[in-house]
DNA sequence: GTAACCATGGGATACGGTTTCGCCACCGGC
DNA sequence: GCCGGTGGCGAAACCGTATCCCATGGTTAC
């Protein structure tokens, strides 16, 4: 196991063998690869044409040992393959691009204990900052654990930045970027009460998400706010997923459970809920409506186009990074103080097909 | 600008804080940590104990410049929000991490130059591998660079993995890992000439895109199959989104093209080709047949669900990581020969509700 | 004509680890 | 009681780059 390897390893040319190639100095190399020390023409010339002959690039690593080095930011989701994070992570990528940053990418899988250890792998990299997309647990120990990587992380100069949840309790040096999540689905439900709907079925999703949590207050209070009574038992939870939208409407038509709209906690539960329906013989909008939430490309390629919330979810990528961008520019003197910084974006009801008034019956 | 941080920058703590504060060497607390030399219970003791004090976690640069390190493969990709390269990225990331490897992305946004600029950073940053994902354009001078990142990345202890294109021309170090993609259409095409379509609107892709021709080649080759005059009028090239679907479908039936049933390059664009119908009055699969390609989530949401191509997305990144992986650690002596290697996967037709055979007409 | 200066380039050191080498103490065997 | 072996630890030599400090030669100012 320990053979190690050995044999026709060339390696990777390093500056040294460039200034030895050249003749020159390895401190010339350095000044004139990066370019922020005169140097003169000639010399200019002889080193670059050693570093073409050679296919030379600098170790990133030893760079980055130096004291130079381009900035990494280290983006945790759950899952690549969803879209409401892909965007979110495209946001920051790009973001990250256009500044000449590097992004690293883990997935947690939805595990805690992952999650805590990817933060902890981002630590050994001293990247300048770690995203973490998605919505928190609302473990108390969990909370706990994510605070003191918060100040770990701030304490070697790096920066936790949380993207779609809420805040850290107490005086945590993390910045958050979220969105109205609440009034998203105050919004989203009034729609559905004001075209006369008045039993819901809601899957807001898993009851220890925050995002679940918030969207289901929201549509909570819409339904105070029309003075329609809430019945909880017209609330079914799981996961954001289309399995679960599918079930959840198959089980509850199965009860006799009798509704006229859906309120999915995503659009993907959406879609879900929507073959349940077409698979009972029931059609959307006429004889049920549907609404999302995330606005995500697959909201507009349903037939029908699914009225939902959008969630500017590239955006908060792009804002996420900018935040740390910021930090790291003005961070010497002031500023520094706001600490446990929130960025709210806004959401809003995106109107297309899916809803209808409720058919009248007997 | 040349502030430079000054203050309360504490930084993180080096190897060497620990070994004064435990009162030992460096190498016996490098030794404790890394846990490949034998030590006495008492020294690891006291020093996981100064560990844990003072958070301290190995700068991961410093250890990878040492020679140690957790190996990085980079993904590169045009657009982490298209769901299939997601799913090869989430398998390789999975695949990744159950070997305790790390994972970086990039984007390379459809613009050829920024991703041969990519696979040079990722050189500077070491990666074990670079992965590379998508079709590629067919240019011969685009080629040509490939082939010599190919050389230059093997030269440096590192490697190149083409996964869903052809593999490069010539002797190059390079792993391909590809889908039976001319394969895939050809099955396709016949299903749809097998239940009686004739005219058949096919929207393959971009021209140039290297996926896109071999998609166009399987369709023709099983209209020859089934002998069937092939008309090139029916062909609409353009991009893999639900844009060019929607237009392409509209355009044709506003130009009177008459067809049965649409052969689309994606799901993506399938699901755009739908809607376009829809908008037109015509029912599917009814009126008109879709099949699409790709088999992403999207096509068992879409209703009718969609008769599409499986292809083994996520598997191929797992067989892209496990690819560089082998070659790592056999490296040594045999084997390194197997240097174009060309691993191909296997595609199916997956059978679901958006094809019937045409209706009758005058 | 000489001193002060500017433009360049080289040598040395620091960055934070890992690893080789060698020392020391302790052990058992004769 | 002496000696060879061994387990455990420290000192020091790297890994590849950036940068600080100094030397040199030519130029400008007086």
């Amino acid at each position: 196991m320990s053979q190690r390897k050995a044999d026709g390893d060339a390696g990777r040319a390093t500056i040294r063998d460039v200034a030895e190639r050249a003749g020159v100095s390895v401190a010339s190399v350095s000044r004139v690869l990066s370019g922020n020390y005169p140097v003169s023409d000639e010399l200019r010339r002889r080193v670059m044409k050693v570093v073409r002959d050679l296919d030379y690039v600098t170790n990133a690593h030893a760079r980055s040992l130096a004291g130079g080095g381009t900035p990494t930011v280290a983006i945790l989701l759950n899952n690549i393959t969803g879209a409401a994070f892909a965007h979110v992570a495209k946001g920051v990528e790009g973001a990250a691009t256009l500044r000449g940053w590097l992004s690293l990418v883990g997935t947690t899988g939805d595990d805690p204990e992952r999650e805590l250890a990817l933060v902890n792998l981002m630590r050994q990299q001293g990247v300048a900052a770690v995203i973490l997309l998605g919505g928190a647990y609302d473990y108390d120990e969990y909370q706990l654990r994510m605070a003191r990587f918060a100040r770990s992380l701030d304490a070697a100069g790096s920066h936790l930045v949380l993207v779609g949840r809420p805040p850290l309790e107490g005086d945590v040096p993390a910045t958050t970027v979220d969105y109205d999540n609440e009034s998203g689905a105050y919004a989203m439900a009034s729609h559905l009460l004001s075209a006369g709907h008045r039993r819901v079925l809601v899957l807001p999703g898993h009851a220890e998400l925050t995002t679940a949590q918030g969207r289901l207050r929201g549509a909570r209070r819409a339904f105070e706010a029309y003075g329609v009574p809430f019945d909880p038992g017209m609330v079914r939870h799981g996961p954001y997923d289309y399995e679960h939208g599918y079930e959840a409407v198959e089980t509850s038509l199965r009860e006799g459970l009798d509704f006229t709209a859906v309120l999915a906690g995503t659009d993907v539960v959406a879609a879900g809920a929507m073959q349940a329906l077409r698979a009972a013989g029931l059609r959307v909008p006429e004889d049920v409506s549907i609404v999302g939430y995330d606005d995500i490309p697959l909201a507009s390629q349903l037939t029908p186009q699914l009225t939902t919330v959008h969630v500017p979810y590239e955006e908060m990528g792009r804002v996420a990074l900018r935040a740390v961008a910021d930090r790291r520019e003005g961070g010497a003197g002031r500023r520094r103080s706001a600490d446990g910084e929130h960025l709210v974006l806004g959401t809003h009801v995106v109107v297309r097909n899916s809803v209808r008034p409720p058919a009248l019956r007997d």
